[in-house]
DNA sequence: CCTACCGATCGGTAGG
DNA sequence: CCTACCGATCGGTAGG
């Protein structure tokens, strides 16, 4: 059973991906909901906060799967495969949120845009932090890791795409195709399964 | 000199890549360009204009770059390395209408949000052409050409966040980057310069 | 959770 | 290119 709160969110995430956050207004919230718009302010305070709940949300669910996917794991290649992994599984598992937490987190105000910002920073920075490791210890050629962490990621970023158009596609084969191309792409040797 | 319609076109793209297309008025955008609201529209019929001008001008620079790209290679490897340079190099030119390209596309309305999606899918399938037929010739390992056409293209895309950051990247260089790592990872053999 | 309503702002038009 | 202004819609509050 989804509480009224967890409702509330979910279709603000379902909007915010549809239409954008600014397009979006209370009102059509409430429509979703199946309210009117002044009791959605008994659930949030405003808007913004809804914004702020998802963004801060999805931030926790990717620190997380990244803490899961590098432990027990030795190489940097085994971490960065199942970072990926765990990476686009969070995407699968939260398809309208992810992308409100890539594109609509512009709209976040004052300290909060800057406290997410930090965030995203950090995060990107473990991905650099294995890859840079990788380039130290000759398990990938020197590459500028600034350009490889992005290369990555976006490429992960961007399974939600492909799939939010077809729901059946594998999550795990979908990322593990990706991170073959990556690390085969910065490999010192030829990749061998 | 700018016209005064260049001026308008420009202004809007500046604004809507910051603020988005929904949350950016025309007064907003009157006072950056140093005139009243009202006035704009001698030049425009409307705002939604304003999107599609910009949508359409970026659609057109990359097919012609994709053009000129491909002529007078004869590998797809090299195709697609030149591909994605001139592609990068086109963000680069653009920095602000590209974004507007990648992520105000969805505020377009009625059959011109048809008309846009049409050309990007065809956009992608010319890069998914060239995957394609780099594996049935064997230049490339067996892979998912949909998938590899999202990772190269996603990655290409990304770099307007690097450049916007640091002006004075070269975007040849960063193209080259991206490039050999997307190669490598998907070709049969070590990649030899 | 609702009805009633607020001040502000929106895209755009009329008329010059 | 401007001033004056339109109807619609916005986020949010008061009060019950």
């Amino acid at each position: 059973m989804l509480s009224r709160r967890e409702l509330i969110i979910r279709s603000a995430g379902k909007l915010f991906r549809e239409k954008g956050y600014a397009a979006t207004s209370m009102r059509d919230l409430a429509r979703e909901v199946g309210v009117e718009a002044p009791s959605l302010y008994n659930h949030f305070s405003s808007k913004q906060a809804l914004l702020r709940d998802i963004c801060f949300g999805m931030a926790d669910e990717f620190f997380q799967a990244f803490k899961n996917a590098v432990e027990n794991k030795t190489t940097c290649t085994d971490k960065l495969i199942s970072a990926g992994k765990e990476h686009v599984r969070v995407i699968y598992n939260h398809l309208e949120a992810s992308v409100v937490f890539f594109e609509e987190w512009i709209f976040l105000e004052g300290s909060e845009l800057n406290r997410f910002k930090r965030l995203r920073k950090n995060y990107q920075q473990k991905f650099k932090a294995l890859i840079e490791e990788g380039v130290n210890c000759n398990e990938f050629r020197k590459i500028d890791a600034r350009v490889a962490t992005f290369t990555y990621l976006s490429s992960l970023n961007a399974t939600h795409e492909l799939m939010m158009h077809s729901r059946n596609i594998n999550p795990d084969e979908l990322a593990e195709q990706i991170a073959e191309i990556f690390i085969k792409g910065i490999s010192r040797r030829l990749f061998h399964h």
